[in-house]
DNA sequence: AATGAATGAGGGTTCATTCAT
DNA sequence: TATGAATGAACCCTCATTCAT
């Protein structure tokens, strides 16, 4: 039911791994998201595995590949594609209001992420870190998604039920929040139990809040 | 003027470092924050330094002590040390709101990791990825900070000046902004030029919303 | 009609080749003229043969196998297999002299080369530097060639009209020659266009003159 | 006394090796010329120089550098430095003629290359080979060089005591019999003794005859 | 104190060869 | 017969660390 959210299945289909290759795949997520890319070797990856290392180089030309092969099919889905079905329902529900259209989002967006959180580890430190994985991420994101979202920011601010800012800082306040939520829980993971529903509340009401044009 | 913001600098004075053990430690600043600690030889540092390889053995014992040494003064800081003073600031004005105390702390942490960006910027890296580090740092953080820091909060709580959510969550909402703003700004580094007044303004406005308690 | 100096045509009958086996035997020998047989991996044969890499080991036991199908066709050919002919063919020609012989066996190695030359490349470079394959050349260059060689030189020398230097010896001066012809021309391809039937001349006409017995 | 010949001690001393990187040079040579480059791995120079591996590449960039490092002297020795030294010899000599020229150039020649048979087999392998190398040699064997011979060959055409024949036919007939003569008993080695002065009397003898101008 | 030559374990990658399909 | 996935030894090279000078 949530595989909708699982990339790394799908990427598995569309390349074509043999049965050996999932596994290095399957590998590489885990050991990446665990000590970090530049601090796994391709040893360690083909005996986590249960492979020869120089099966890994029979599919990905060589460890870079195999980390692109990984993150690439995020890039083209860590911003939302279609963001006007979010408005278009906050708009068919007749009760108009940033709540609504947030809440849709922010929760889809979280759903996402915790079903690639080892992805997403991944992503996070070398999009940051690695300046020639950045560019080379940047470029696979998908031009359209930048387009929509300003659109439907535009449209909001437009109806004076989105605060008055620059675009790329309200993008901003919304990625830090719901990642910051998502670090916390799922990539540090000091934390054992919380009340996620309840929390995930509190952040559309905070975000929502945040975002209110003051009268 | 602004040293006191100055982290390394202190390091350099309280390790009793030789003007080539400076070079080396601001070499190793430079380089690890530009390419990652595990992308970066320690002949590379000896020679941006301009010093011997072997000179980088004599102070720090291997690589990760050298790592450590500009890691852990940091660890002594992250969290504001004198929180109460801030909270003293506020009533002390007679005009006693939220935004007052969070506009003060907001840019006591923006300066501080402004002035620190670099460090900031391996910090987070080796934080995410290295289990011993994580540990180390957590350890060295000082509890006294914690305290402090639900002690402002649950006072703020009483008042009826701050929402009534859990501790932790304000905790994440305060560092998920400023951290997301300064990630933004400062290591991501794409964008040329902004309006840091403005931003920080909107970051302060935007959580003092968000963390003012509902009717 | 120059079919009689193709070599490898030859091989491949006699290997009884598939069609398939045959691509092999072509890319192979285009791959290591180009680049060496140290430097071109079978995969690289296979896909310029557009075959899989298996295919290679069916018909050749190993690379090397590979190599001395290509190599040893050539060592019963690289020496003249019926010098008496061209001796006889002097003789008939009344006009019996030194030039004539040699105009008639330097043409014909120069024709064999010619259209041999990526093989001997090939053979050049192994015959150097393998002497596994130095000693299995060797072995299979017939004996023949080389008494008839003898033969025909002593009888000129009878005549006096061949100086009388050690069989050898004159052996490398024809070798040499041509070879340095053959490769300037064949094998370091720097020059682009040249009088041909001209420089065989000279070449000719610079054997002899220094073959000549001094009065 | 013939150390004017030796290339690769001079070579030792302008690179200004250690004792130890003295010793992967020479393995480097010999196991070069021995086996080929591309058939020669870093561990066996390294274990041949009873060095470890790791040394090869804090002097030589990669192992190509080794190479480079090798031939690179001998191709500003390659063709005779001051072939004006042999004409005026030859001019002061009173008697005048092609002989006494070739014959000093020849022996100049053929003395050097024995002093460094081993690079030089090296050399032509690599030469004729290796595209890039074969560039990078082509350019670093001194312009001034081709000039002089040229200039030497056109006065002696002049004179009417050397053949009128293209200058690239005209070395090619030197270099090919020069070469012939220095593989045949310094390269192949399967000779065991010969008369040396005397085939080099040959080999000149059979030069002047070929190249003299027929009257 | 400072140097930098030397080490050798381990890194990513290539490749001839095997073998199940 | 033909394929190409899989292997693992060997390759070139990097690097933190040691130590004689």
């Amino acid at each position: 039911m949530n595989d909708q959210f699982n990339i790394y299945r799908e990427a598995e289909k569309t390349e074509k791994l043999t049965p050996k290759q999932k596994l290095i795949f399957q590998s590489a997520i885990e050991l990446f998201s665990e000590r970090g890319y530049a601090n796994t070797s391709t040893k360690e990856i083909s005996e986590h595995a249960g492979v020869s290392e120089g099966s890994i180089f029979r599919k990905f030309k060589n460890k870079e590949e195999l980390l692109m092969a990984i993150l690439t099919p995020l890039t083209h889905k860590i911003l939302p594609q279609d963001l006007d079905k979010f408005s278009r329902t906050a708009y068919q529900n007749g009760n108009l209001n940033l709540k609504y259209f947030l809440t849709t989002m922010i929760n889809d967006r979280i759903s996402l992420f915790k079903y690639n959180h080892k992805i997403m580890k991944i992503f996070l430190n070398e999009f940051i870190y690695d300046q020639h994985i950045h560019d080379r991420l940047i470029e696979s994101i998908p031009k359209k998604s930048f387009k929509q979202f300003n659109e439907v920011l535009d449209d909001l601010k437009k109806k004076q039920i989105l605060i008055d800012w620059d675009n790329l800082e309200i993008f901003r306040f919304l990625a830090s929040n719901i990642l910051g939520y998502l670090i916390e829980h799922y990539i540090i993971v000091d934390v054992k139990k919380w009340n996620e529903p309840l929390e995930i509340e509190h952040i559309t009401d905070f975000i929502v809040k945040g975002l209110t044009p003051t009268k």
